[in-house]
DNA sequence: TTTCTTAATGTGACATTATCACATAACTAT
DNA sequence: ATAGTTATGTGATAATGTCACATTAAGAAA
């Protein structure tokens, strides 16, 4: 058996819940999955996952137009659990989002199949499933109320400055493109307000990316 | 006892579930409201009044930037219930919507705090709460990829079709205004693009009323 | 009826953001 | 160094939201 495998699965809150049977089926129907950076995990075409937990690296969640405009919903770091990737086991779910790694990330699932039958014989587990798609819930709803109510400049240096935090560093890796992809908006507006930015010496500009110089400034932006 | 109440109660699909100290002490807090059209449920600031069952007329919930512009997030009609009203029953949620009645409204209130005992002894009840909030999910984000990817035309369109066929008729009985904030726009544009699709023979224009003169064209439009 | 009042609608000007079509610059591999 | 690739810069245009009013219609009050 995995050691680490058992591990982490015992950190389910659900996991008391299950009788030996349910234990041993979820056990089985578990693995250790690698994503290489980019790579799709979950998409409205593509079969459904099951429960996806971050083991290393990140996931980010987004909605596609037809035309290719994508909208980040939110992005799981390590423990935490995409249900979205779930959503043949929770029908209810039915809107089609996607899922990339963000980075090289190695993932425990926990088979769809598995699952379900699991959720249909523990309500324990039913429960766990619905509480955690409605914590995501809010967390989407306040990504929505961003975009939806700040205009952009006030967008960008939050975001700017919340990536900062999150990696401890005020040089924020990532391209133009891919800033444009996380705040929902198009490459180019993200090129003209980054330059505005650096006009006003709040950041520096490298190629590949940015480098916050007037901290402050970018907070107060952001309010 | 209320003959109607009762009727209503047994229809909650744990219903069966609780026992008869439960039951009970739903039944005692449990009670019928009626809102006059355009008055408020529930907002970020007010106190939580809980679970709330439509019983006629309709609700509404949308979220409100502070400078006043609301988008809707979806409508609530008979047999319905909302569970944003119960915020503080459902930790999980977060985000503060508002809601307000579209007409005159009666509506069924399970307490709040009643509730909040019955989700913590009751884990059917928990999972009722969790699974009706993951539903509203879906559709919160059916109504933000209309929002997000359609252009206004098409949303308008789309719109327009969509309540007629709610209602059963080809007269829609709506101000400009009231349009605007059911499609997340503003009066202004919306007004201009009435007058659009008027020019082009889908609509004929009254005051407080639009009247349908071509579905077909408007449901093309709609795609 | 006539006038008054209010709610609803119409419209021009402008700001913001998205989109398109390229140009330029900076790295990478050979 | 050269070519190829990726990233960035920029102007033009379209869609939508915002602001400031003008106009109109419907109902209330005289």
């Amino acid at each position: 058996m995995d050691e680490r495998k058992e591990q982490i699965i015992q950190t389910l809150p659900f996991w008391d819940k299950l009788n030996e049977d349910e234990k041993e089926h979820l056990r089985k129907n578990t693995r250790f999955v690698k994503y290489s950076k980019d790579s799709h995990i979950h998409s409205c075409t593509g079969t459904c996952v099951g429960l996806v937990m971050v083991v290393s690296g990140g996931l980010r969640a987004y909605l596609l137009s037809e035309e290719g405009r994508e909208v980040t919903l939110f992005r799981l770091g390590q423990g935490q659990i995409c249900i979205l990737a779930a959503s043949c086991v929770i029908s209810q779910l039915t809107f089609d989002a996607h899922i990339v790694a963000e980075k090289d990330t190695e993932v425990l699932v926990f088979g769809a199949h598995a699952f379900l039958q699991l959720k249909e014989t523990n309500l324990h587990v039913e429960c766990f499933l619905y509480k955690l798609a409605t914590e995501r819930f809010s967390e989407v709803m306040w990504s929505m109320q961003q975009l939806l109510f700040m205009g952009f400049d006030r967008r960008l240096a939050l975001f700017l400055v919340t990536e900062a935090e999150k990696n401890g560093s005020l040089t924020i890796e990532l391209t133009h493109d891919q800033i444009a992809r996380l705040t929902g908006s198009a490459r180019e507006v993200v090129t003209r307000m980054l330059k505005r930015f650096s006009e006003d010496e709040l950041i520096t500009l490298k190629r590949g990316k940015v480098v916050i110089s007037d901290m402050d400034g970018l907070k107060l932006l952001s309010e």
